[in-house]
DNA sequence: CCTACCGATCGGTAGG
DNA sequence: CCTACCGATCGGTAGG
């Protein structure tokens, strides 16, 4: 016997709601991208039809911007958050570099619908993902050259070192398997380690 | 008066041939992505209809693959071309590095389009352009490896170091503007320094 | 190089 | 949650 009432993509058991809807678009805009994605195989992935979606949700822009626009804007908090109260300009850049990379490697999907399909989203909320990254990729600048000012990094090249460090984080999410030889902690505190390096550690 | 006959997109001038539909299916993939692109918003960008871009290619899929194993048969031949007959370890992962960070600066599109469209791909031209990537990434494992066994490097895990060194180098293409402050040159040496650091350079 | 046209599929709506 | 259906657009072909 199969499972409780049919052979469904999905495990036929649980009700179908937001969250789930949501979880599938994840799961397929990471897979596929967003263009590349019809509702048709987010409505097939929960054993529904398509129109029936429209019960959980807006329109596939909604997915998107909501999966985008909540993920920047915990990228940015997690930032503020793991710099908070730290004085060290060094161990500032460390915490900033370990909490991004990690989100990488513990959020792949998500990492990987931000980095590939910012720009399928309608105004105003591509507008306001892009200056939440800008705003990000300023403060990692700004960490560098304050360490290069005080002699704690030799790094004059803060701008292309700010994005060197920034991009080689959200690489982690093409390549991270949680099943790999390494934690999503132990690479992690590897890649922080690579951001002093190209900071220029002293 | 406008040129000689119409007010096309285009230049109105130049005949189309294969290669200026494959420049603008180019333009078009790496603004927009391969799903993302109509073959009428080609066709337009050259000021025919769609059906005409047929006496010129013979299907999307056909432009698609060709851009794509070129352009990373290309950035194998580099990487052999770089490190040629240089022995010095250090020197080798400069050059590889070098090499590639510049080709991420200099052709920006075809960056854009392999790194975001490959698994648009068909078989069997996926799996070889994957194999190719492979290639390319062990070779760099393999030069840290080399590197940290004689002593000229610190860093054990090259496996992530290499990714770190080719992923930061494909950023490159996402924010390099030819009008920027920096020559692609600059940046290549820039980047180059910052593959060494992660290596772990004594 | 074009017009005319193909079947398929898209996101989404009507109306239960 | 469904069936039935919408207009629009997709990649591609026929046939000059």
């Amino acid at each position: 016997m199969d499972s409780p009432s049919s052979v469904d993509a999905r495990s036929t058991k649980a009700p179908v709601n937001a969250s789930a809807v949501r979880n599938a678009a994840l799961t397929l805009f990471a897979e596929r991208g967003y263009h590349g994605t019809a509702l048709s195989q987010i409505a097939g992935e929960l054993g529904i039809r398509t129109p029936s979606l429209y019960n959980h949700m807006r329109s596939k822009q909604d997915l998107l911007r909501d999966l985008v626009t909540e993920t920047t804007e915990q990228v940015w908090a997690e930032y503020e958050s793991a710099i908070d109260g730290v004085e060290d300009v060094v161990e500032r850049l460390r915490r900033a570099t370990r909490v991004y990379a990690l989100r990488h490697a513990t959020h792949r999907r998500e990492a990987l619908v931000v980095n590939r399909d910012i720009d399928c989203l309608d105004e105003p909320a591509r507008a306001h993902v892009l200056e939440l990254r800008r705003r990000h990729a300023l403060a990692i600048r700004d960490l560098i050259a304050e360490g290069a000012r005080s002699g704690r990094f030799v790094e004059g090249e803060s701008t292309l070192g700010a994005f060197a460090i920034l991009e080689m984080c959200v690489s982690i999410a093409r390549w991270f398997r949680e099943d790999g030889p390494q934690s999503a902690d132990a690479v992690a505190e590897t890649y922080s380690r690579y951001a002093l390096r190209i900071a220029g550690l002293r």
